[in-house]
DNA sequence: TTGCCACCTGACAACGATGTCATCGTTAGG
DNA sequence: CCTAACGATGACATCGTTGTCAGGTGGCAA
């Protein structure tokens, strides 16, 4: 067993002053955290001191480093960050936090990937948790991230108004939102252009000749999803492609629904030659019910949002590629330059999406009767 | 503008009391964060009792937690977790830190969110860090996880020796590792059986008759590795097999080395029959390969650890299945179990393989001249 | 009336660190 | 030789909160 002996007289003059308790000295067998006092004593020097040599403060004798730096080994001493935040100035946590769809889905794991390395170079950690569409959770991942303080919050919301941000926002935290815009408060944010890739994608069906188009989507409560819809009903009417009779269908929001609800739309007398499914889930429950239907080589499919391996399946999966990584690595640098005292009014930073072509939404319109 | 007007005497009695500054009474148009004091100068009580109203204690009457729950409100006050720790008995920061090989990856994302749904019940809430199988950037998380005074770390490794955790384990901060067993350093870890699941997918090919089966797996420093490859070349001592012309190819980290290392393969005179590529990225890079050679419906795979939509591939993929949510989830178990003063041996806690035929491990070897 | 006890309540110290300031010794400049 | 300036150092207050403890109030039994 090996048991720092610390020199027994801490402080030297007339005043009462409690040293530190025996078992305290000798690190109760290294069962103690080691605080600065513990190194300053270890050191024979004021704890001061040892915060200067902590933090590379200037105007510290070489010896003296030596000494403390000896001493902090010694006793594997970490500083408590959140202690000296307490009273430092700036009273930065250098924490951030991260609030995603889900911390298991592809497109959540690229922007916290983009985030965290953003992050990492600034020394910042970062806080991840999942929303799963609760708009209760959201605001119990928040209060947690504000309780510890964090510098800054990039959010995912499903909450119909984020108000109850707004005196956070006033004292200067700074909020960037992801993946969906705020309601009843302005703050930035980093989004995809959804209604325009919609577009895209019902425009590339549409210029192969379809015409019995359907919509598979996300609940309507979900600001992307309205999005996504407005996009694909637009371009209709932009091809004066009657939409009342066009299959929209929402409210899913698991492989298993849309897959449901697809294999639904071919029993109708007249199912539609090309789908567009709005979220990358429905993609993939669609995908199996063409499969079961034996239908994925006859009915045109463009998803939006990448899946992984997409370009593995039979046809190749073409889709609207979102770009994951640039959301999250602009909304933190947004976060860090309102940090770093950028004033300028909030924005909406629009990354563009990208049609990727690889055989699905190339198929051509079934010739049928 | 909204201004919380605060009764200007704070204390009463004849001591030197500095009262709050006239900014920060009236909270400086709410630019402050409001602290205790805030709360307690406009409910017009002490300190301790909004502590008390606060967290709940007992012995507050009915009135007066009235008062302070309508301050608190008004001001938005939200406590800081980590002051409070500073002076609490427990000292418990309710927060866990999690490092992966990288949180944009499938199964880091599981594991993620079956650590995170754990501590969520908890009200723990938990730093996620991605190791990019650096050793130093292992150490480095580490670090900031421990100046974060985290209460329990979750950890996949790339160091060779962990031993610089000695100390904090002494100090009793709980260390689960996940997915690679420790080395130098005894702590509890949950792992899968890697060396059974690899010798379940060569038994599953050597079934199928192959006879000429290559290995492509990452790095030989990585624990995992090395077990996947002796559970590979054991089961093959167990059929009888030579090992001594089987290609194990190692070193692969990425899709595109496993793709490039999977076509110089083909150009052996006498390609292998079928390949266990034994990650999750190589296999998906050796996919790839056998697309391009057009060999993916007549040479047999099994990759180790599953891959999003395996089952749609044609042949869909068969995979020894690694259960990354279970994983988690019992990590997440153990550290709070240790959190609640289970003192019993570390303990090495093996999560079962499962091998799931879907078609490219059922492919017969090919005849040929 | 007195004494006891339960219930409320707030003053104060303390947690681990840093900002401020005073002190001391040394060196440069007049 | 004196003074100013500077480098090095530590005592002390402080950050926002909770643990401790003492005190005040009111009710009830003696």
């Amino acid at each position: 067993m090996s048991v720092c002996i610390v020199k027994s007289i801490l402080h030297i003059g007339d005043q009462d002053v409690t040293p530190l308790s025996e078992s305290m000295s000798s690190l109760d067998g290294a069962r103690t955290r080691p605080t600065m006092r513990h190194v300053a004593a270890l050191a024979g020097v004021g704890v001061k001191t040892v915060s200067r040599v902590i933090n590379g403060e200037p105007n510290v004798s070489a010896a003296t480093i030596a000494k403390v730096m000896a001493a902090a080994r010694t006793l594997d001493y970490q500083p408590d960050l959140h202690a000296g935040n307490l009273r430092r100035a700036d009273g930065r946590t250098r924490t951030l936090g991260l609030l995603v769809g889900s911390v298991d889905n592809p497109f959540a794991g690229a922007v916290h990937r983009a985030v965290e390395d953003a992050a990492l170079e600034r020394g910042v950690a970062v806080f991840a948790s999942s929303l799963d569409d609760d708009p209760a959770r959201e605001q119990q991942a928040v209060a947690a991230f504000l309780s510890r303080r964090v510098d800054g919050l990039i959010l995912t919301t499903v909450t119909e108004s984020q108000a109850y941000l707004a005196p956070e926002l006033r004292r200067g935290t700074p909020v960037v939102f992801v993946d969906r815009e705020p309601a009843g408060i302005t703050s930035d944010a980093v989004v995809s252009d959804n209604a325009a890739g919609a577009a895209l994608a019902t425009r590339h069906l549409l210029e192969r000749g379809h015409l019995r188009l359907a919509y598979l989507g996300d609940r309507p409560t979900i600001q992307t999803a309205r999005e996504r819809r407005r996009g694909f009903l637009e371009e209709l009417g932009r091809a004066g492609v009657a939409t009342r009779d066009v299959p929209v269908v929402e409210g899913l929001h698991n492989e298993e629904s849309a897959r449901a609800a697809a294999i639904t739309l071919f029993e109708s007398p007249e199912p539609p030659t090309a789908i567009f499914s709005a979220q990358n889930l429905v993609t993939i429950g669609v995908l199996h019910a063409l499969r079961e239907l034996g239908r994925h080589r006859d009915t045109a499919l463009v998803g939006f949002d990448d899946v992984p391996l997409g370009d593995l399946l039979e046809p190749g999966l073409t889709v609207v590629a979102q770009d994951p990584q640039q959301i999250g690595r602009i909304a933190a640098e947004r976060v860090f330059a309102r940090l770093d005292g950028d004033t300028s009014p909030a924005a909406r930073t629009i990354v563009p999406t990208r049609l990727i072509e690889r055989g699905s939404g190339e198929l051509p319109p079934r010739q049928e009767g």
